[in-house]
DNA sequence: AAGGGTTAAATTGTGTACAATTAATTTGTT
DNA sequence: AACAAATTAATTGTACACAATTTAACCCTT
């Protein structure tokens, strides 16, 4: 019993990233058949809610308040302005800045997306408190991993 | 006044939804380094820890437990086989189903990975409380969503 | 003004996720 | 037994995510 190592700690069930990760994926997967009828995919979703309340922005301003790089924004945005819902065009100022802006097609979208959060909202079986709770805790989870 | 519509729920900052996608990338890219060390994705990972727990199980049981499906799972399984941590073989009994069992390389590996957890631990900076607060509410989070 | 260092997006490559379909096998019913 | 229905993995196709690299533009110091 000397030797007896104990690995709770690797248990799935013992993990806190698990279901983080698990819960994550299955509200996103949740969003998919409102989504669908926006014909935006989840991250092209939030991309557009950013775009609804800043109207114009940089790539890398975008990819601050999404916490996405490059990499993952380039081909959401050009699917975005392919759809006709924001426009591309490099800054006069600083030619390595790409401007992103929101099209009138853009702003009106806004109007059948306003039922996305009630819908989902029906969905998430949590009390306002404990989504209260995870809403703070979250946040304070994220700060906590930012500075490094 | 009386045609105003309130758009507040298409704010990013009042989204739930957000922070719990933005927060589980952020926990698993910060698994990456230690993860590194072990030659495996945080995929890769979470598979192993069902089999350092159940030795063996099909691909429709794994994926009860983390939650994937056999499209997600077969080119995972077939890296971790690769690598020489499981078996991958059809049951005699049912040539559907595919049997996979860890191998001691895989077993071995287990000494190593108990690290994981106390380093991941040191980066999340959340008292005792809510972690526990977090745990609770993404599995009912979780139970919820599961029964449609 | 010139050249090194920095910055912003895009590109490349790898690895998931998941919906939908397919292929092989098994089961249940007649 | 025979065949339709169901089940299990694998495959296909689309869409992220992110590390690392590349390309182009800008800045800063001399």
């Amino acid at each position: 019993m000397a030797d007896e190592k104990n690995y709770d700690a690797l248990k799935l069930e013992n993990q806190l990233c698990f279901p983080l990760y698990a819960a994550a994926k299955e509200v996103v997967r949740r969003y998919k058949p409102f989504l669908d009828e926006l014909d935006l995919t989840y991250t092209q979703y939030i991309a557009m809610m950013v775009f609804w309340d800043k109207k114009e922005l940089n790539v890398k301003e975008l990819g601050k308040y999404l916490r996405l790089d490059s990499g993952t924004l380039t081909p959401v945005l050009k699917k975005l302005e392919a759809k006709g819902y924001i426009t591309r065009s490099r800054s006069a100022e600083d030619e390595r800045s790409l401007i992103v802006a929101i099209t009138d097609a853009g702003e009106a979208l806004k109007e059948k997306a306003v039922e996305v959060p009630v819908k989902m909202g029906a969905c998430v079986n949590l009390t306002q408190e404990e989504a209260m709770l995870l809403y703070r805790i979250l946040y304070k989870l994220l700060e906590s991993l930012e500075d490094e």
